[in-house]
DNA sequence: TAGATTGTTAATCGATTAACAATC
DNA sequence: TAGATTGTTAATCGATTAACAATC
């Protein structure tokens, strides 16, 4: 049972252990120490301890950790066996390129997708057949999807999270500039912001350039 | 002039700084004291003053800082005003997607996408013509691109980047879940791991029901 | 000058690392 | 049992916060 007040640090990494771990099944490895997984993923051992024992002790002492069952702790921490329901609004470029993430995977049930350009409702991308937004709050109060994923201009995106947080919208996945935890603290965001994330490398290789 | 060694988490606020400075531009605000940008932006006044004084006195005492000449000095630090030229492989969704960043308003200037499949390659998408990977080699031979965005299955990173290492580009930015920075240590690598970003909301969500 | 706010030093807090006893 | 490696406590390190003198 994941325990509460865990740190970003900490929750961050779970991901990446997930990953790995699902790597060394993949590979047929039954069991890895705290040494070796930190080696293989830039961390250090103490780091690899401390971080499973917020959650209670995943291995066994002399021995190291099982690859299956730390995977499946873990993926219970996570909740990546859940189900939860989720939609997507802004079917541009990057709303359409998302829609290859398996959700289902990664513990969403992706329910509907959503845009305001009579062009592209209706038609199908992917598995999913586009809705119209203005179709939206009926379908929120039909569905009570949880999270909702944010691929629309800037512009727009605060009054459409207004309206989703008064239909009981919970999450946030954001790709917009809009600052979503300012005007709706109480709700869940991740913002994915990728200019900031290539604006960094600017700064790094300008840095590695002197 | 920035100075050396500066923190990562110092790093990563710049471009938040400099997307609240524009938009306080943009308002046609001229002066700001560190306390109101901390508060815009869920910060600490003191933080905000730490984190310019790493790159030398930027304000006036008594009186805060000045919204255009504060960007203007963050732009600098950033690289922002450079034209790094860099190439895109993996000209699927996802790489499409991102033929809509603007390049050259974050320092760099695409010269180039690429993609293994002939069904496409040649294709206009926005301004770009795809070219044919296997010509990737001369290309980079001619241009000597900087940066390399990855935005390939992660099964063929490892032999695109091992190329790409030999023929001089410096950085990555990597959307695959291979692990570039244990493989080129020297290099500057920038990951944006999407899955990863949505299992941790998985985890927040979970977290928030209890 | 008085008020405001920076630049900077010192204190605090939290995360990482080291150490080692527990134990398989 | 001896060796190995965890779980956990203590030490260290670094980042954030607080305080205040400098100064516009």
């Amino acid at each position: 049972m994941p325990k509460n007040d865990v740190s970003m640090s900490v929750v961050r990494r779970l991901p990446r252990y997930l990953r790995y771990l699902e790597e060394l099944e993949k590979k047929g490895v039954c069991k890895i120490s705290s040494k070796e997984l930190a080696e293989s993923m830039g961390l250090t051992a103490s780091q690899v301890r401390q971080d499973f024992n917020h959650f209670g002790g995943f291995g066994l002492q002399g021995y190291g950790y099982s690859v299956s069952s730390l995977k499946d702790k873990i993926i219970g921490i996570l909740g990546v066996n859940k189900k939860t329901k989720c939609i997507l609004v802004g079917a541009g470029n990057l709303g359409r390129a998302l829609l290859n993430i398996k959700f289902d995977k990664l513990g969403f049930d992706l329910i509907g997708v959503f845009d305001v350009d009579k062009e592209i409702v209706g038609k199908k991308v992917s598995s999913f057949t586009i809705l119209d937004y203005s179709d939206i709050e009926e379908f929120c109060l039909n569905n009570n999807p949880v999270l909702a994923v944010i691929t629309t201009p800037s512009s727009v995106v605060e009054s459409i999270a207004t309206k989703l947080a008064a239909l009981g919208i919970k999450a946030f996945w954001n790709f917009s500039h809009f600052d979503l935890s300012k005007k709706f603290p109480d709700l869940n965001v991740e913002n994915v912001h990728l200019n900031d994330s290539l604006i960094t490398l600017s700064y790094l290789i300008k840095e590695s350039m002197d």
